[in-house]
DNA sequence: TCGACTATGTATAACGC
DNA sequence: TGCGTTATACATAGTCG
């Protein structure tokens, strides 16, 4: 349904598949919203990006606004940029919408006690907590996920860093040694040896 | 996509509105599947019919939704392991063990299709794998909080580390400008030009 | 990178059995 | 009820700006 036909694969391109991706996923949630509505039945639809991001089409728009809720929340700690904040944050973010969602949940029940919850009800309950669980989880793993890679480039810049010290360290103490009136003297050209030694401490680098 | 333009909303006759959920369903579930697998993106889909008829696609392992819970979990544990050498271990021996437990369960299931399994097999069966999920949830989590923790601490050091160096140096250079004299130079000291470039080239670091 | 366009492949509404 | 066929609407891959 394109200029030609398409193998069903994973798009090698990175750039053809973020656009596959925002094409195809539109599409996808519109049909599940005409089947929803055309046919009158409860359609669910997730879909987790692999940065993490959540889009999802519920017919029965009760999770809907929750998850919107959640969404905000972890967007807004996301702007934070030290990383242990960002796992703490998170976590209180998820804590805080877990218990309003158990809130609502609780609310629903009661209210509901009098004419008594049908079986049906609960499964579409169950349905939703468990989809508000899943994608908590995953969101969590992924920030963390994030956060170790992070902090092992940190950890690597700053051990490449601490090597570079460390070498001029130890060649200005031999150059100090070796021609301590280097520093200021402006007639004496140097030996072809010691430039070679130079390029050679420089090349290193 | 059909003979005629069809509006979006509830269709009225019950055959053809079958019809339509029917067509639409299988097409809807293809999309989803086309999706993930294009895109590389996790996707699940959850239709249940007015019959109370369950549809659904996962792209990760889908039975009950825990195995997606297994599957970030593995993936959880590849990532950690490749820096915490104990996780091997146990991270092996966790997946036998849910490895086995899945299989069990699917044996089970397949054998007893005609039969069924009675309720009570199937709530302790839950009650197994909701364990087995909470204990691998419970470890994920802590390991991934002990490597963040553990990866700032060693942040920290190197830090200090390096400041400790930057320190020496500058004390090294000051030393080496006010006294250079002072220690036994030989007979070829390097050209004043020569040595800007190093310290140029140095102090950028 | 992003939206708009368009040629083309797909999904499906209606129909027939 | 369900499957196959066909005409048509729709979705989208590639392209341009």
């Amino acid at each position: 349904m394109g200029r030609k036909k398409v193998e069903i694969k994973r798009i090698q391109e990175k750039s053809c598949r973020q656009v596959a991706f925002c094409k195809r996923r539109k599409g996808l949630l519109k049909k599940a919203k005409d089947l929803s509505i055309m046919c009158d039945v409860d359609v669910a639809v997730v879909i987790i990006s692999n940065s993490g991001r959540l889009y999802e089409f519920s017919s029965s728009n009760s999770l809907t606004g929750i998850l919107q809720q959640y969404e905000s929340h972890v967007e807004a700690d996301k702007e934070i940029s030290a990383e242990i904040q960002v796992t703490e944050h998170s976590k209180y973010a998820r804590f805080v919408t877990t218990g309003e969602l158990l809130q609502t949940t609780e609310r629903q029940l009661e209210e509901n006690d009098a004419e008594g919850l049908t079986v049906t009800d609960l499964v579409h309950l169950e349905n939703e907590l468990q989809t508000a669980l899943i994608q908590t989880r995953s969101r969590q793993t992924h920030l963390m996920l994030e956060s170790i890679k992070g902090l092992h480039e940190e950890e690597k810049l700053l051990q490449e860093e601490n090597k570079l010290l460390e070498d001029n360290l130890a060649r200005i103490q031999q150059n100090g040694k070796v021609n301590d009136t280097s520093m200021d003297s402006t007639d004496l050209p140097p030996t072809h040896i010691i430039c070679g030694q130079q390029r050679a401490t420089l090349n290193f680098l």
